[in-house]
DNA sequence: AAATGTATGTTGTAATTCCAACAAAATAAA
DNA sequence: TTTATTTTGTTGGAATTACAACATACATTT
């Protein structure tokens, strides 16, 4: 636990809190660090909701896959990321996604009834449910638009926005941003190509570069 | 106020409070009560989230619409539904969507701040977040589906489930349902005809029945 | 360096959706 | 009832996407 101290302190779930107090309060609460490994499966869709977890180090993502194989990908969370808050809070019977480690890393496993049973607690994850209902929002507002390019540019608008500059990376790679966007990979290289040619966006691999009208 | 304390008594925002802690909680809020006419904007894209509001009669939806004029229908939610909370709380500077009275009715506005200052009302508030984040999760499911078909159906299923029977109604008409489900009216129309031919659904205006297979 | 595996780009065809225009049915108003 | 108005259904062509198959580029291992 002391290992991931720092990124812990980051985490809205612990805020307000000092080293001593965020020790003890891991502690109290029998949290269990678990080293990942890439693909590996965190939580299951259909299991219950017992768990909430915190990225310490890596990423997961937020999957779901239906009848016919189509993987959807719903969000990709980095370090200090709270999962499946949500499912626990609302007290939902089954998990409705699967949380899968993007690469090796590691994570921090609470139950989650300890974790509502603390006031405190249960005061930060009003905010981060909240936080999470925009990005879900925003998804939404992403996955609505009709045509591939229009999803890609308002998905690479918001991107380029959180980082600050036209030019960003993006965390997929070309078949996982098709998960993200709900297309197909090579219908998406088509349309990178096509914005390339008319000048629209630079791309290489994962890093982008949004071209604005002078 | 007091005409709307059954609603309000069946809202989770106040879990467990009876008539007159109810009555003294929303007076110390200042809450007001709005009558709303038909397709009325009661809060709208882009203004600071300040308030709160709890459907008391009739409806209201949560839309987008985009610069093409593509309509996006998030939800329709009836009272007692809370709307525009998670906005408030997560501090959101801008709200991404607009509310909208579906048809003559009353909502109740709440100061948010306010609201997040009174523990008990804010302790309800995270189960409130975390079910509306339920709700957008299955929004996401059902619009990720490739094909009108899919998305329909999936809907549809799930408007059985809660309404407990293979028959059973759904809020909108054809061109809701179509921006619930993030497609085009006239498309979707023909896609209920195909259903109703191949004996999968049978369908008159906003009643539909799912046929299972014996 | 060669071989293998993975990621990305390209292309043509089939399937699906969009869009516009109109027809038919239902509802509201006169 | 008759006339508007709204809602729903239908249809054909244009646009877009899905799908499959393959080519190319890149990375890793031996």
């Amino acid at each position: 636990m002391e290992d991931f101290i720092d990124v812990l302190k980051r985490c809205s779930l612990f805020c307000g809190m000092d080293d001593d107090e965020l020790l003890r309060t891991t502690k109290r609460l029998g949290a269990r660090v678990v080293g990942v490994r890439k693909e590996q499966t965190v939580l299951s869709e259909g299991e219950t909701p017992k768990y909430m977890g915190v990225v310490l180090s890596g990423a997961v993502r937020i999957v779901r896959e239906d009848y016919y194989g189509n993987r959807s990908i719903l969000a990709e969370l980095s370090p200090p990321h709270i999962f499946a808050e949500s499912f626990v809070c609302a007290g939902a019977e089954r998990l409705p996604v699967s949380v899968v480690a993007e690469g090796d890393g590691s994570v921090m496993l609470l139950d989650g009834k300890k974790v509502l049973a603390d006031g405190r607690l249960a005061g930060n994850l009003l905010k981060i449910t909240a936080e999470k209902n925009l990005l879900l929002n925003r998804k939404i507002e992403i996955i609505s638009k009709r045509t591939i390019r229009e999803k890609l540019l308002t998905y690479l608008s918001y991107r380029a926005a959180e980082q600050g500059s036209d030019e960003f990376t993006v965390p997929y790679d070309r078949q996982s941003l098709a998960d993200y966007l709900e297309t197909e990979r090579s219908a998406l290289s088509a349309e990178i190509s096509r914005l390339r040619k008319e000048g629209i966006i630079e791309c290489e691999r994962s890093r982008f570069k949004l071209i604005g009208k002078v």
